[in-house]
DNA sequence: CTGAAAGCGCTAACAC
DNA sequence: GTGTTAGCGCTTTCAG
């Protein structure tokens, strides 16, 4: 029995009202309750766990005793003494990245479906911090790590790896320990022109802000779809595109912002769709291609999971997502 | 000696090639350490800690090998011993609310500045979800709590206090020995209207898509100032408002598209101020009005911190921060 | 089914 | 300065 349950020993030689004390103890254990049901530690180890083979009596017992005391499991002391701690640590590079609540949804309802919890560590985008929220992770020795979007140098991913299961989301790494998951960028934009297309729309435009790499596979769509690309063409000018997609890591908001500032009507003058489901589309009515961060999420947890319960066997897999395209307010078929 | 190591031990009487792989061992132990530089185990954790009183000798050899093993200390078993982690938990009760990830680097900026690392469980607005949370995070044991905008009942928040100390952000609670700090509201739309005033401005009206109990606030600051507050007038119309201000949960982009939405050029036809400061308002060029999330989470983060050193003395603080009005480009002097 | 005993990896008094 | 000795709260054999 230790300190502060004798403690509690000493004080029930008090007159019988410091009984009602007991349930105050700041932090009861394992050992506390053992104490109050009548029963031993490892039984009442049994019971918390859920394990089968205790009798009804005895359960109801230390689960009585257990909540007159207001017991809670020391989750640290359980995962040194176990090997394993039943929680999975999530890096978020960024946690300004609005599309990363999305994400986190679908991570938490896959490890919520399997009796998995989550622990999340913020980056703010710099590398720096990332690094230093990875070394905070590591030394907590949970059961698994899903690195969100992540920017620092693949090799420390590697490394990291090598101590623990790992799976990235949002990147694309080549290692044999490391699952990725990511959307099908090109894809996305092929689904988006093909789209345009269909409305009718023959000279379409890219808005670049991330100065992305998506502007080929945008060139390389358009050409596959028979249709032009446009360039530098002044608005409401004979030759002005009738469709933009905007790429790259802006808002779909900021995209239409920029839009009704030229003056332009949408989807009156220009159709708009934005690479990228971020929250805040939908309110505003913005058509939105990429893939399903909540299903990314999802997926990328499952596979973290399936590694976890494996022992890390198997090599790293790669799933590629595909995009979807929600349609909503600010695209329309072109009527000449 | 733990087992891991004996088998590091037994590898060295191997082939000599085999001294090369004990850099491999999964997970090193203070006492593989310890083994390494020659030395015992308190010594090593001495040095882990860096204490003062370590000979510069045996402590470089101490880093040195933690060094070649790649040793990491295990928080989970330092906290238990310890009695103490050097983390406070963060609960997010909405990851998707865009101002969380501002005030979470108030809160990093602060637990960094102090020495404390954070960890974070995300929830997703739903209470059932927020109040399992907590439970993970109480069940961690870290050494304080910061709840940002939690929607939980306060008996729920006021019995987790009870077994640690807990600061809630955003949220005024009346209790004896939780803090809290939240952004004087009233304050924020007083200073708007007040700005709108400043700039020529006579009849104002108020977007409440939060359905927020602000609205009083609003109808008061209008008649202190002198203005009309209108509503239902038909844009355009000759008494319709030349002024509004958004308030509750919408984000500032929002807003504006619904005004451009409805024909208006903003600021040319009426000018716009945002209650709450979201980003992509600096995006997008929204004028706002609200506490800064980056102050509100530095002073939050202080609060739990001077009282987790106070060992939990004095009552719960009522920290107010005050608003501050960022003007952009939504808003204009009127010019009749 | 149940209880005793041995750790998990580390810290914190203590003695040497 | 340095090594020894107890635990922290829990899980896990392994005998009863």
């Amino acid at each position: 029995m230790n300190v502060r349950a004798a403690g509690g020993w000493l004080d029930r030689l008090s007159p019988p009202s410091a009984v009602l004390e007991i349930p105050t103890m700041a932090h009861p254990t394992l050992e506390d309750v053992a104490a109050r049901a009548g029963v031993s530690r490892a039984l009442v180890s049994l019971v918390m766990r859920g394990s089968p083979k205790v009798g009804k009596e005895r359960r109801e017992a230390v689960l009585k005793a257990a909540d007159e005391l207001g017991y809670r499991p020391n989750v640290m002391a359980r995962g040194l003494a176990a090997g394993r701690t039943g929680m999975a640590g999530v890096l978020a590079a960024d946690l300004h990245d609005p599309l990363f609540a999305t994400l986190h949804d679908g991570l938490a309802e896959e490890a919520g479906r399997r009796g998995v919890r989550l622990l999340l560590v913020g980056g703010d985008g710099r590398p720096a911090r990332e690094r230093a929220a990875l070394g905070e992770l590591l030394d907590l020795r949970l059961d698994g790590l899903l690195l969100a979007g992540p920017r620092i140098a693949a090799a420390e991913i590697e490394r990291a790896a090598a101590g623990t299961p790992v799976t990235v989301a949002g990147r694309s790494l080549r290692s044999a320990r490391v699952d990725c998951v990511t959307g099908d960028d090109a894809a996305a934009v092929k689904l988006a022109v093909e789209h345009l297309a269909g409305l009718g729309h023959r000279r379409v435009t890219c808005m670049d802000l991330g100065r992305s790499r998506l502007e080929k596979a945008f060139r390389a769509a358009v050409d596959e779809a028979g249709l032009t690309a446009v360039q530098d063409v002044p608005w409401r000018s004979p030759g002005a595109p009738t469709a933009v997609l905007a790429l790259g890591d802006m808002t779909g908001t900021a995209a239409l912002t920029a839009l009704y500032r030229a003056g332009l009507d949408v989807p009156g003058d220009v159709s708009l769709i934005v690479h990228g489901d971020a929250p805040g589309a939908a309110e505003t009515g913005v058509t939105t291609v990429g893939a399903p961060p909540r299903e990314l999420g999802r997926l990328a947890m499952g596979a973290l999971l399936d590694r976890i319960g494996d022992n890390g066997t198997g090599e790293g897999r790669r799933i590629t997502v595909p995009p979807v395209l929600t349609e909503r307010a600010t695209t329309r078929a072109l009527t000449p």
